[in-house]
DNA sequence: TATGAATGAGAATTCATTCAT
DNA sequence: TATGAATGAATTCTCATTCAT
């Protein structure tokens, strides 16, 4: 008799753990083996879940795409300003800035991975991409422009103190951000969506 | 006497074929083997003028912080207004996109390749950031904290168009954070500089 | 399950192959690629079974120093004099000088090695050094301070008889040494052990 | 002009340092850029004096062998006993343990070298051994065959303090190796030569 | 004499992937 | 389903030697 294991969960159960563990180093510089080994499996069988590792970076990246906005929309409370709206999605990243550096990583890899896979379609990156920027405006309650805008900012934000830990305070920076975006939106009636 | 070669001359100059070479494919997918072939060297000769693929790396970074930021700050006028001298950012970013996607690229390899080894001293790309944060503010009239802001704007927008390309439009986005910026720090009398 | 090795005999059948084949020459001017092709296995393999060359030479060293106590030891016969005694090792060193030889070239080789890695600790190496000292002790019935004499005189006849071949008569010197040795410690009655 | 120097001089100068640096890594485990970096010259330089590696080593043999037996010999006073003439030996191997230490391993890489290049011919080398072996001889004013045995001792005792350190104190060993020695051949009346 | 840039084969080691069991 | 032994090409880096100057 086989092991009872339903096969699409026990997928998803190795690419959290991917994620988990190996962002900082680089998907791409784990090797099968050791990704295998941290998962405690055995090389056979992760090749029985995933064809190769491109597509196990590929699994990876779909699957964190899926997550998250959702879950910082139901933060909103009702008939919040645009002020209380905006604090919320920066308060979102703050709290999971690791989370959120692990993702830019993420998504560098998988970029690097398509490109390199001579400029393969960049649907799925682009798909995630616009369900980002499309629930931020809704959750702004602005055009999806300004959407982009606050998502750009911090990425950037995420990004930089990735990269330069320590250079700039978190804090500060939203603080000021937050200040500007809604002096600025509050003065231009016609943002305002209809 | 030697034959006549300038050794930090022509380091000089494989850094920068190296650079408009492989910045896309992602310089830790690039083999030193490769390397040394499009630059028409061989291995023996690339390691004569760097000692591992880690300083050149470095090396390679190092430079184009400084080179960029004396260039941009040399295209600011005289008696620039506030929104003038932002301008000059912003557009500078903007011609050059591509390059700047390289070095956003070149950053993030740099920061695995001292992550992996062991959680290295940061010292040298910390010493990169702040002089771009500097310099930029230095450019403004600002306080550094505002320089670093447009910097980590940027750096963003960089960021998402090249995992995200076309999603959003460079002269839109620049256009929408020049105005909210200067418009911001115009009525802030404290901000500024004596 | 997989394909039916045992991986420890399979190591200590490699280990055997390896030491019959390379010792004059030297471990360390064997590539990992000869090392492999020679045994009939590809580089892969081998790294299958032995982390790297380091730990192959060390696991090289301390198989050799378990069997060669025991081996001699057991022949030893009861009640022997210490005549007999002293003349089992002899032999037996007499008998598979090329063996010792290889034995003294890999050593050297360790040491080397372990010198190189700046100065890592020497416990394997030594330990196998006291074991080879403290069994030809028990061997002989006496103090360890008179096995280790026996042991540096036979390391010292193989080694010049190494470096120096037809130098010396391996017969005549060991018959000297015996000689010597036996009528000094029988007038010794203090060094006998209770 | 050309600069006044010496070729055989500068050569033997040369050899000095080179012996002096580097008997522990292994002389051939030095690249020929270490070696002429550590001698204060450039590699062109050094095979302006030396035609190539090999060679290198095999003059540095060379140079090793033709010295110390004479200042050895110098030691002994008139109408020294036996006992005195072979303290005098193992006294003067004492002192200079970590030289000969330096021999042994430079034998050793000789031997390799001359091994690995087909079995060339040992003359050299044995005539190295046999001068060592004659001296001492001459030195203790007894048969050959108990120069070597000296020599034999000696030589073991070195190599196995070079490899296992502390294991044996030097003292220890060479005084009761002297009694032994000594007390053995006082009683042969034969063993004297005429 | 002396320099040091250039060479390119070869070193140890890694790794995605396959497949017999 | 699951195992892990086996593969062999590829990687970073080294090094004795040559040679134009």
């Amino acid at each position: 008799m086989p092991k009872i294991v339903d096969h699409d969960e026990f997928r998803q159960e190795l690419l959290e753990k991917y994620f988990d563990l190996f962002a900082k180093t680089g998907y791409l510089n784990v090797s099968m083996r050791e990704i295998a080994a941290q998962m405690g499996v055995t090389t056979g069988t992760l090749y029985h879940y995933f064809p190769n590792k491109n597509n196990l970076l590929e699994e990876l990246f779909y699957m964190a795409s899926r997550q998250d906005t959702s879950e910082a929309l139901a933060k909103i409370p009702n008939n919040a300003t645009l002020a209380e709206r905006t604090k919320v999605f920066c308060e979102f990243v703050e709290e999971k800035e690791v989370y959120f550096q692990d993702i830019v990583l993420l998504t560098i890899d998988n970029f690097r991975y398509k490109y390199l896979a001579d400029h393969q379609d960049f649907t799925l990156i682009n798909e995630a991409d616009n369900h980002y920027g499309n629930k931020i405006a809704e959750g702004l309650e602005l055009d999806d422009k300004y959407g982009f805008m606050l998502a750009i900012f911090l990425n950037g934000l995420v990004y930089h103190r990735l990269v330069f830990p320590d250079s700039v305070s978190f804090s500060e920076q939203i603080q000021l951000f937050q200040e500007m975006f809604t002096t600025f939106l509050q003065n231009e009636n016609n943002i305002r969506k209809e």
